[in-house]
DNA sequence: CTGGGGAGGGGGCCC
DNA sequence: GGGGCCCCCTCCCCA
């Protein structure tokens, strides 16, 4: 399911979501800024700040930003209001970061206008600046450049990871140490695990706050939440035809419609 | 074929 | 360093 309208929630990791309120099944209310509108009513830019929505954006699979289509839960009581969220920049640190652009790196920095103080040779992936090229060099040979290779090889398989956290994690994937005492089915993480534990339950703590419907899942409900959406949020580039999840426009797309392609 | 729900996986970030 | 959590993503199934 398109995912990518979500955004996160917290402005930072110090305030957290009450996530043991969320746990419970019934404590979702309806949140105040629904109170007097008619149902479904999904945007409220209003309490959106301008950069994390745009309502009428509409994405094809050719010009996804990297959050295309920000949307947000914090309606769900046990979220907190705030969504200035100034850690959301921790999605983009990832798999949008350039740092695979190794002569950025190199390149001078001109930091100041006047030129009173010369170029700079700044690291790229650290910003430390270095007066002379040689020093910037050696910075990168004994620091930046180490740990930004992949070092952390998987026994399991051919990932390497920059750091044996990552790989640790990663080899979870393999050794699925957490195992359901109902069913025996085996999962990588915890929280997984307990996922799948409502299935056997049959515990549904998020509720959708336009309906009656509840969900196991969060990400689910989020999928869910864009059925209430008015604006289809992607677009196929040949038809115009929108549709709530990227996946249905991929299969719309790989169906026959963008055969031109 | 489309729309939507259910279930699960992976990497990253923060504490 | 590990745990908890988040976001993003995919696949499957069904109406």
């Amino acid at each position: 399911m398109p995912r990518s309208f979500l955004v996160k929630k917290h402005i930072n990791s110090a305030k957290k979501p009450n996530y043991s309120e969320l746990e419970s099944p019934t404590v979702f209310l309806t949140p105040h800024i629904y109170k007097g509108l008619p149902l479904p009513v999904i945007p409220q830019p209003e309490i959106l700040s301008p950069a994390a929505y745009s309502p009428i954006t509409v994405w094809t699979t050719s010009s996804l930003p990297l959050s295309p289509l920000p949307s947000d839960l914090s309606p769900i009581s046990g979220y907190p209001s705030s969504l200035s969220d100034s850690s959301s920049s921790k999605d983009h640190s990832g798999s949008e970061s350039p740092r695979s652009d190794e002569d950025e790196q190199m390149l001078p920095k001109l930091t100041d206008p006047h030129g009173v103080e010369a170029e700079k040779f700044q690291c790229g992936l650290c910003a430390k600046s270095y007066s002379t090229y040689s020093g910037l060099l050696k910075h990168k040979q004994l620091h930046c450049d180490a740990q930004t290779r992949k070092s952390f090889s998987c026994k399991y398989c051919e990932k390497e990871y920059v750091s044996l956290g990552a790989l640790k994690m990663h080899i979870r994937t393999h050794t699925l140490p957490c195992v359901c005492k109902i069913c025996g089915k085996a999962f990588s993480r915890p929280w997984l695990l307990q996922g799948h534990i409502r299935t056997h339950t049959g515990e549904k703590p998020f509720s959708c706050p336009h309906c009656n419907r509840a969900f196991a899942d969060r990400s689910n409900l989020r999928a869910h939440l864009q059925t209430h959406s008015d604006v289809k949020k992607y677009q196929c580039k040949n038809c115009s035809k929108t549709f709530s999840r990227m996946s249905l426009l991929h299969k719309h797309e790989e169906s026959g419609c963008c055969v031109a392609h």
